[in-house]
DNA sequence: ATCAACGAGATTGTTGACAAGATGTTCCGA
DNA sequence: TCGGAACATCTTGTCAACAATCTCGTTGAT
């Protein structure tokens, strides 16, 4: 930690620090981004961090304008909505592609976290129930073997982590969710392309639902 | 021209000269991209060039390795046809949204593009065809109001330029595509949601299949 | 003839200083 | 009190030189 991070090894560091605390809640969309101070904080150069901010450019984390600096990009529930329909889109050729490909360790894995999401909504585990659901999103695209829509969506993401943070803390969120859950594993482990993309998508436009229901709800972010 | 191109504006222009070079085949897969050399060439300074490389690497474009510069990045066949399958899945996307809130005007200017390409194929005129098309599609994507998918398809479409120009030259490939653009246009035109998602499937499917064939065809290209 | 070690030249990575633009503050006049 | 002009400060953009690393041809030994 006394040994000053440098050049390409600083970047990604610094990238990464910027992302885990948006995840967070430690910067707010608007915030400026100052080099120099960033280069401070984590230990680095100024180079570094520029190059860092432009990486997070272009992920659309950040938004740089020119003489003024990086500021964190604010995205509107609109673009949310419209984020999630990409999602949609690109998950549905996954979970198809993965329903007639995957391995039977996939499959096998697949019932696995189907039955643990079973018993985390049970127990009210919500982290648990949280980790589950990434490893499952995860899964159904590596079963998919769609190396490209892999990438798409990781960039997707990228922007939603604000909005994944509250719809997540909805109460109830949990139980509704998991039926949707539990028929993409279904299909998937079952085999069925049509069955998986339908469920695929029921699941995203549900939570398309509670992005806009979001927008007059309580907790609406002040931009 | 004698003036020399430096910081911000030569970075867009170094990156949209090497787009153009390898549109026009000037730059082949794995050819080796050297700063001081571009940086000659173009008439700017290694630190624009840097950072032109950069943005196209984040385009994939070109592929960076430390310390060893960058390449024209190569897509192979397999690669091509999953990038082709992510446009499928998005365009699938536009086209349904756009069948829903095209506006008049768009409609109809959806039909005049049909109607010249239809005259395009009887005259022979490629040319014409090949930026018809390319309107078609722009005028989809516009008409469906999804910013989100085309900036992903935009993306998307940077490392194709090699196929698709080898696909273009495919003899007889306007006289079997244009039925099927037609078919697209006629669905978002006539306000037919599920039709137009369907006769992008089917255009995209046989893409596919070009890309498939051209990859045992006759100009296999040497990496 | 093959291979490994070597070294010169080529190429990228990094830094620090300076230039140029943006922001915020103070002070003056109406 | 308000508006705005001049100024001070902060911040980003740019460059040129230097350092670190890689490539490739040469040489010499086996």
């Amino acid at each position: 930690m006394t040994e000053k991070l440098t050049g390409a090894a600083g970047r990604e560091y610094v990238a990464n620090a910027i992302r885990q605390a948006l995840r967070a809640g430690d910067l707010v969309p608007g915030q400026r981004l100052v080099e120099l101070d960033l280069a401070e904080v984590y230990g680095t150069t100024r180079g570094a961090v520029r190059e860092a901010l432009q990486d997070l450019a272009a992920e659309e984390i950040v938004e740089i304008v020119p003489r003024r600096g990086a500021r964190i990009r604010a995205v509107s529930v609109e673009e949310a909505v419209q984020i999630t329909e990409c999602r949609s889109a690109l998950e549905q050729l996954c979970a198809r592609k993965a329903a007639g490909r995957a391995s039977d360790e996939q499959r096998a894995e697949l019932r696995r976290i189907g039955a643990d999401m079973r018993q985390a909504v049970a127990d009210g585990a919500w982290d648990t129930y949280s980790a589950l659901n990434q490893r499952l999103h995860e899964l159904v695209i590596e079963a998919s073997g769609q190396e490209v829509a892999r990438r798409q969506l990781e960039r997707l993401n990228g922007p939603m982590v604000r909005f994944q943070f509250r719809l997540a803390l909805r109460p109830g969120r949990p139980a509704q969710s998991l039926p949707q859950h539990l028929a993409i594993i279904d299909a998937v482990a079952g085999a069925d392309p049509e069955a998986a993309a339908r469920a695929v998508a029921a699941h995203l436009d549900d939570v398309i639902e509670q992005l806009r229901a979001s927008a007059t709800g309580a907790s609406a972010p002040r931009v």
